[in-house]
DNA sequence: TGACCATATAATAAAACTCTTATATACTTA
DNA sequence: TAAGTATATAAGAGTTTTATTATATGGTCA
């Protein structure tokens, strides 16, 4: 995180966006690959509503960037953002990410999940 | 946060902790030094239960350590906790930290403020 | 021992968060 | 244009968080 520089309120605002559970595996799934927002509710089980509102609060927080091709909408990580560098830094901290997200795609019901 | 590894509840509990200003500020404080129950009540202007009840949420995460000596309960962060080296790396992404703690203690109208 | 001091805990009210259901929007394709 | 698809928004319920007030705990000192 050494280039990310932030004030207090930002600081507890960004921690705040990532200390869900929900959040911090839609953006390991994004620090991936780009995703499309039924890639979530599919993947986690979530209601389109409720994938819908958190990736408000990812958007809001400037953390993601989206772009829209036919139905979907296509959502990735926003390198722009002044708090991106710490996205693989964190990722980093969380070394079986990708197993964990993998468990959860597993535990999905759906046929042509992912 | 090289060496910190978490899963992905673990990371979402630990950012949950450091998303709240209050929360932020005084791990700011105890970065800096070792503090009392009552720096954080006089500096921040915040009641003594509410300072007791953020710390209770960094003892429990284990971010914090406690030593007691007559009356008071000297705080400081825990350099045993798993998810210690992550602070300093957070304390550098917001370089005024310093600056906004002392100004938060200037906006304190007790006479005796740390 | 008893009064005092710092801190913790309990109870509760207010605010914020997250989900659900219902509906709106906007694009696509027949 | 009309129907269909993906996504967003609104409204509301249930849960969690944060603060407040009141009280408990446990150490200190006269």
């Amino acid at each position: 995180m050494e280039k990310v520089k932030m004030d207090i309120g930002e600081a507890a605002d960004l921690f705040k966006i990532m200390g869900d559970r929900s959040r911090l595996s839609m953006v390991g799934m994004m620090n991936r690959r780009e995703c499309c927002v039924c890639d979530f509710t599919e993947c986690f089980g979530m209601s389109q509503p409720a994938v819908s509102q958190h990736l408000k609060k990812l958007r809001t927080m400037g953390l993601i960037k989206e772009r829209k091709e036919g139905y979907w909408t296509y959502l990735s990580l926003n390198e722009e953002s002044p708090f991106h560098e710490m996205i693989p830094e964190i990722i980093a901290a969380i070394p079986d990410i990708d197993a964990q997200i993998s468990a959860m795609i597993a535990r999905c019901s759906r046929e042509d999940c992912c």
